[in-house]
RNA sequence: GCUCCUAUAGCUCAGCUGGAUAGAGCGUCGGACUUCUAAUCCGAGGGUCGGGGGUUCGAAUCCCUCUGGGAGCACCA
């Protein structure tokens, strides 16, 4: 409709330039949205208001002359001029309406638009290292990635899903030497007559115990007393402060005193700690890939870091293809140290960057190289989601983008970072104190469809304070259920006209149901009610939604539009009964037309509830 | 010091790349179930769009500047 909407001003701008009413001049845009107040109409052009000063005339001028020269345009009832120079076009209600009969027609393929042009479009999102647990603000990143995918997808982008797995660097090795620390100690107090359960306690209680310590030293500004808690001071000590500290490191060291024993520790340091690192990688991939997957978030590639290092069948891997690349181009150098430097400044860097370090070892910046002249390889545009503290890094990799020769191809959505609350007070990760919340906890205690929903409802750039205690409400302070509510109603009474019970509906599926509910054909010229246009207005806004999520990788107005549309839903059940009843007889054609617009409705909730990861209940 | 995000109703946030009288939810107050799911609906109240300049037919939106809040500025990963 917007097309011919266009079409018709353009050809009645022809017409009154070359009947003289206008003066000759072109314009790129006529300006077609869609009123916030219905009385506007179901779409407007603000044309004369923007060719005011090309055809020099009055805006109200132009669109007088604009519209006498309109030609005769199918399904618009009226055309008039308002406010400072808006030109309204008023639908017939069969052309309104007929957005009812196309979402029947098209189901899930509703709102699908050739936007994207099938370019091929890599997201990388999460990449939490695997040497711990993903917590909240990974999970955002799975509800923003995933959203966010779905909707370039319908938005006609081939879209391809990737977690990059750090398993390269030298956090690997602490990760193992960690490990490898915690299980000594616990052989260690075993030695002694400790059960396994009490050998973890006492780690755990000694720990805790100097966080607090530590925490009332700072509060009263004095050091803090380590040597009062051994086994820590000893962990500590042994990694020289750079360790991975965390409860988990302590879950893991006692699995593998179950599986091996003590076994491990007659070894050699480096073979124990090789060991504790590759298995422990594994598990923490493996609990990892399987949180993604209870946050309904999987992935087309995961992608190893590793990787990057291992020759090709042509003897190179793709860290020196990529620094080949650069040096081709003279955007890298060497100084006396040794040391191999990206000259990032060319791009407007800060600084030039390091890539070998003059010890010889490839600093995470070299991987990163590396692993975009990859992905290169394989799609035309990239799109990494990071949090807001990795913001600095965007200008080193960008410019390694281009240097590498794919500029403007390259994008870095950044996520503000979330706090996680309960109650008002900020969680404190503490698993002696009941208070660890990992995100696979949290998808446990919250469930899926309140997580997801809270997480993509804002704009990826606004701060989230995610308090567990009010996401958890089933009341009306939280939206998810409004929508979900809306849907389960619509199926309700689609299961009552099709005479089906839910169980039997469960078995049919809900479009069978709509199908009996609805029959062949529904005349929908017959919705006239204000809550029946409000409702196709809103359904008719989806795709234009689809593609302006798209665009601005914002899959959270999703939400907003989700409960616009229940709420459009709930007012129009309120005012309009569906199914005749005892008092209440209603004609069969309109019975029949109503039916039609819920299950509308009900697809286009369900739709977009699914592009955000949140099921569609059919009843609650 | 520099960079990024942010400031809109009591609270949490929208505002679709500059359009008509700035919206929604929650909270407050007042109404609506013997009736298709009340996890709902209807109504009321609530605003110097952080401050100050500028751009133009028109600014919450764009530009400059100041202020408050958050994050970051490694041959760490």
């Amino acid at each position: 409709m917007k097309d011919a909407i266009d079409a018709g001003i353009r050809a009645a701008l022809d017409a009154a330039q070359q009947s003289g009413a206008l003066d000759a001049f072109d314009i790129a845009d006529t300006g077609i949205e869609r009123p916030a107040d219905p009385a506007n109409g179901e779409y407007t052009s603000t044309v004369a208001m923007r060719s005011a000063k090309l055809a020099r005339k009055a805006p109200r001028a132009i669109a007088e002359a604009i519209v006498a020269h309109l030609p005769e345009m199918g399904g618009v009832d009226r055309v008039e001029v308002a406010g400072p120079g808006f030109i309204n076009f008023h639908l017939s209600k069969a052309s309104a309406n007929d957005v009812f009969n196309q979402v029947r027609a098209q189901g899930a393929d509703f709102g699908r638009s050739t936007f994207g042009g099938g370019t091929k479009v890599q997201v990388e999102f999460i990449s939490a290292n695997p040497v711990g647990p993903m917590h909240i603000g990974h999970g955002r990143w799975a509800a923003l990635g995933d959203s966010l995918c779905n909707v370039m997808e319908h938005a006609g982008y081939d879209v391809q899903r990737e977690y990059y797995i750090n398993d390269h660097g030298s956090q690997m090795d602490v990760f193992g030497s960690s490990i490898a620390v915690r299980y000594l100690q616990l052989v260690e107090l075993m030695g002694e007559g400790a059960t396994l359960d009490e050998a973890k306690e006492a780690l755990v209680a000694d720990r805790e115990a100097s966080l607090d310590e530590a925490a009332l030293a700072e509060e009263e500004g004095r050091e803090a007393d380590a040597a009062r808690f051994p086994f820590t001071a000893a962990f500590n000590d042994a990694l020289g402060g750079n360790a991975y500290g965390g409860d988990y490191v302590v879950d893991l060291a006692a699995r593998f005193i179950e599986l091996d024993g003590d076994s491990l520790a007659e070894l050699p340091d480096d073979e124990r700690i090789a060991s504790f690192r590759e298995r422990g990688y594994r598990m923490m991939l493996d609990s990892i890939r399987e949180t993604c997957h209870e946050a309904r978030c999987d992935f087309d590639v995961w992608f190893s870091e590793r990787s990057l290092y291992v020759p090709d069948e042509d003897g190179k891997d793709a860290v020196h293809r990529a620094f080949d690349q650069l040096a081709a181009m003279g955007h890298t150098y060497t100084t006396d140290d040794g040391a191999l430097w990206f000259r990032s400044t060319s791009f407007g860097d800060d600084k030039d960057r390091v890539l070998v370090k003059s010890n010889g070892e490839y600093t995470y910046f070299a991987s990163d190289v590396a692993y975009h002249w990859n992905k290169f390889q394989r799609v035309d545009h990239v799109i990494d989601i990071w949090g807001a503290d990795h913001h600095g890094y965007i200008k080193r990799v960008d410019s390694a983008c281009e240097a590498l020769g794919y500029p403007g191809r390259f994008e870095v959505l950044l996520g503000q970072l979330v706090n996680l609350l309960r109650g008002g007070e900020a969680v404190r990760m503490s698993k002696r104190k009941g208070t660890m919340v990992t995100f696979d906890e949290l998808l446990a205690e919250v469930g899926c469809d309140a997580t997801r929903y809270t997480l993509v409802s804002k704009s990826s750039n606004q701060m989230i304070d995610f308090d567990i205690e009010l996401v958890k409400r089933q009341d009306n302070t939280n939206p998810v259920y409004y929508v979900q509510y809306a849907h389960a109603r619509i199926c309700s009474i689609l299961r009552r006209a099709a005479g089906v019970t839910f169980e039997q509906a469960q078995e049919l599926g809900m479009d069978e149901v709509a199908q009996m509910a609805v029959g062949s054909r529904a005349d929908v010229s017959l919705l006239v009610d204000e809550t029946e246009a409000a409702l196709a207005r809103k359904l008719s806004e989806f795709s234009s939604l689809i593609e302006a999520s798209a665009r601005d990788r914002a899959p959270f107005r999703l939400t907003h539009y989700a409960e616009e549309l229940a709420a459009q839903f709930h007012s129009f059940y309120t005012v309009c009964h569906v199914l005749p009843r005892e008092g209440y007889p209603i004609d069969e054609d309109l019975s029949r037309a109503r039916l039609a617009a819920c299950d509308a409705t009900r697809r286009v909730l369900a739709l977009t509830l699914s592009l955000i990861g949140v099921s569609a209940p059919e009843r609650m």
